[in-house]
DNA sequence: CAGTCATACTACGTCTGTCATAGTAAAGAT
DNA sequence: ATCTTTACTATGACAGACGTAGTATGACTG
């Protein structure tokens, strides 16, 4: 089975994270499970990778941590939210993928065989 | 100018390299010159990422130096031809690549249009 | 009511690829 | 004679990812 090996992700991990915190604050499981279900199991984000990008953006200024104290079961949860700041990366990191796309695919070619779609056995 | 950020093409400077190895060997400035002008001066790799890469893939085994003593003008030069193992890894990248698109962009919003975006290094 | 499980982190140290800086070496151009 | 272009080599720093381990809390299970 194909993996995504973390050095294609790496430097697109923030962007991840920002993208499942621009409509709400969440935290550090809750992103986790996100990224994996949105993923299709595809990237499966490591704990001490995730929670070190919060302390590195939260550094930057691209998200704030808070709080919330409904304890839903577990321990404490530290809460994120997005800034404007965080915005403005997150938008312009996504144009940077538009180009870096562009530029890796001129040194790839595609198989044939796997168009994309899936004929019979396995 | 539009720069590519070094972590985002991270994990992708070997594929790059073997990309152009694939219909005939080469050598440093050649290949660093290629990448410039294939990328449309959009990525220009640095002189030590690049030969640390020769150094990294023939040590596993991906390409084979030699030497070619037709000098035209400077230093000699170390040319490099892929290996059968490096076509076979080259090919598991560009499959990687086609998964590894497909999940960064369901955490990817397209704008409508952005101008010049310069993020990272320099 | 002890033990396990799921949740929700924190700490610490290692590894790898990139890159800055600097230097070497050979040939042609001015 | 020196500058520029070509063509590397050496060294060390750095950042992000990750392995390993540990802490803490509440819910469920026998």
């Amino acid at each position: 089975m194909t993996n995504i090996s973390s050095d294609v992700i790496r430097g697109y991990n923030d962007t991840i994270i920002l993208y499942l915190l621009l409509n709400k604050p969440s935290y550090g499981y809750e992103i986790s499970k996100q990224i994996k279900t949105l993923s299709e199991e595809k990237y499966i984000i490591k704990e001490t990778t995730l929670y070190s990008a919060f302390t590195r953006m939260e550094k930057n200024g691209y998200i704030e941590s808070f709080y919330d104290h409904d304890i839903t079961g577990g321990k404490r949860r530290t809460y994120y939210r997005i800034t404007d700041a965080g915005r403005q990366y997150y938008q312009a990191k996504c144009d940077e993928w538009a180009l870096t796309k562009d530029v890796i695919e001129k040194f790839i070619q595609k198989t044939e065989q796997n168009g994309g779609i899936n004929y019979g056995n396995n």
